[in-house]
RNA sequence: GGGUGCAUAGCUCAGUCGGUAGAGCAACGGCCUUUUAAGCCGUGGGUCGCAGGUUCGAUCCCUGCUGCACUCACCA
């Protein structure tokens, strides 16, 4: 290369340019640069995992992407990645020859390679693959953060968030621990299913385009469907679908399902969010309890581990979850029993206190709103809060211990967060339709989250709904709990970003 | 939506009390057959997020905008 040509590689544009070159040049050797395919024999951590039986006597083939090179003139060291594992190759110019020698020498950092060749380790000790063969199966042409790594520290980590969220290829190509963490979310989701494979559910698809939103209490994404020339909704939760199918005879189902919900993002919330809804005939929300904790156990004990870390607790999983009554907990925390306390008098209190609480806060707001201020963030162990206000729960059953005001619903909290909701189902068609008009007239007083009236949904009820139970758990935040994640963000694979 | 902060080379970051910018890695040329943050010699790459304003002069000061992060409020 002349002196004047030297001067090229520099800016990305120059750096695109020279990667385009090497493509032509790589052609030239008559070289496809870009593979059709390539046979593996193993994958790197297999190697590593049964080096002594590998060890210079058996041909592997592996490939991966090209993550470090270091040449020494006519042999060269370097790294290629594959899903799980860094491995080493050695390739020498009077082993490959010379024509595959100049191939190499055309590499960069981020080219997809296979390598035919023996084990063995280096002096060092570090199992390396001595190479017989290079084959190129797609040149990298944009080049990608170089990381560097020693003694397990690592050295100008990509870590801008921003270009991670945006980019996320290259934050797994180049953060491997990252890609842990959707194995992890893959896992999780996989032990759900099993867990209610094996009891006998049967998994079910809803509709995400609604007509009609509900099953909780949030703002929809609204929609229009051309075909139908009509308004339609993204669902904030399947629950009400869920219930028609137990009404049509199924006794077990479940769905795992993209919820859409139009409100913040912050470290805990993403609009579009994951949760599992399962219901199940003929039981009420006490064998629900057992089993949500038997769900929670199986994860940790297939994660290996009793106790762990998540933010800044240690969460223990060997006893048995705690179980507390809503108003016991207010009692303990707020220091005031509020238990049939009338509505105004509530409202007192909350001004008292320092809370702006208008006549649009109802009775169970009120409470919901002493509960989350005063006792969720206390709630660090695993616990069963029991006993919801019914002006919170228009879909959960009446107490049936005689306290009109309370519902058979519980949620468990874990770290001072909401981790499962559940109910004992309201399977009372004339209750159903009193509740949901009492949501809307909450709604008329100024309440944008109260629920809506489906009177095809309180039509299905009234054919006949058995006694069931139902329960809703967030898989994005059961991810963040096992794998200790303290951001939403990065427990779901594209965030939505502003473009 | 409110508050705070950030935006400089492909990546990670310095820096300029206002005089158009540096390092390491990556890149390019050369040497090097067990290296591993390989090493050695050499080369040069930037609309300092965008748009205005102040100024003789702005990457720096001011205003607006955009994006992101953190945080408070609300929903899980």
């Amino acid at each position: 290369m002349s002196n004047e040509e030297q001067h090229i590689g520099k800016s990305l544009a120059e750096i695109l340019a020279i990667r385009k070159e090497k493509v032509q040049k790589i052609r030239d050797l008559g070289i496809e640069p870009f593979a059709y395919e390539f046979s593996k024999s193993h994958s790197c951590n297999e190697i590593i995992d049964h080096y002594e039986e590998l060890k210079e006597t058996v041909t592997v083939r592996i490939a991966g992407r090209l993550m470090t090179i270091r040449r020494m003139g006519k042999a060269s060291f370097c790294h290629i990645q594959d899903q799980k594992t860094k491995l080493q190759i050695y390739f020498q110019e009077n082993k490959i020859g010379n024509d595959n020698y100049e191939l190499f020498k055309l590499l960069d950092i981020g080219d997809i390679i296979g390598a035919v060749g023996t084990v063995t380790k280096t002096r060092t000790g570090e199992i390396t693959i001595f190479a017989d063969e290079l084959h190129l199966l797609s040149k990298n042409v944009r080049p990608i953060p170089v990381v560097k790594e020693k003694d397990g520290e690592v050295f100008d980590a990509f870590n801008n968030k921003e270009q991670r969220y945006r980019q996320r290829y290259l934050d797994l190509i180049v953060n491997p621990e990252v890609k842990d963490i959707f194995i992890m979310r893959s896992k999780i989701i996989q032990w759900c299913r099993d867990f209610l494979n094996e009891r006998g559910f049967v998994e079910v698809e809803t509709p995400t385009l609604q007509p009609i939103y509900g099953g909780a209490s949030a703002r929809p994404f609204k929609t229009f469907y051309n075909a139908l020339n009509q308004d339609f909704f993204l669902r904030i939760a399947d629950e009400l679908y869920l219930k028609r199918l137990i009404i049509g005879g199924f006794e077990k189902v479940y769905e795992i399902a993209k919820n859409f919900r139009n409100e913040g993002i912050d470290r805990n919330h993403n609009p579009e969010f994951t949760a599992l809804e399962y219901y199940q005939q003929y039981v009420d929300y006490n064998f629900l309890m057992d089993e949500v904790e038997a769900i929670f156990k199986m994860m940790a004990e297939n994660i290996g581990k009793s106790s762990f870390a998540f933010a800044e607790f240690t969460i223990d999983f060997t006893q048995p979850f705690q179980r507390r009554s809503m108003f016991d907990l207010l009692k303990e925390y707020v220091g005031t029993d509020i238990y049939g306390m009338p509505e105004e008098q509530l409202r007192e209190l909350c001004i008292e206190r320092g809370f702006e609480v208008d006549k649009s806060v109802g009775y169970g707001k009120l409470i919901e709103l002493l509960f989350d201020h005063y006792v969720e963030g206390k709630l660090i162990q695993p616990i069963f809060v029991t006993d919801y206000p019914k002006a919170i729960s228009p879909l959960a059953k009446t107490s049936r211990d005689g306290k009109e005001d309370i519902v058979e619903r519980f949620e468990l909290y874990i770290a001072g967060q909401e981790f499962a909701n559940a109910f004992s189902e309201l399977n009372d068609p004339f209750d159903q339709r009193e509740r949901l008009e009492s949501q809307n007239h909450l709604r008329e007083a100024g309440d944008e989250e109260a629920q809506t009236m489906d009177e095809d949904f309180v039509m299905a009820m009234e054919y006949g709904m058995p006694p069931t139970g139902g329960v809703g758990i967030g898989i994005d935040r059961l991810v963040m709990l096992f794998t200790n994640q303290r951001y939403i963000k990065d427990v779901i694979l594209f965030p939505q970003l502003r473009s």
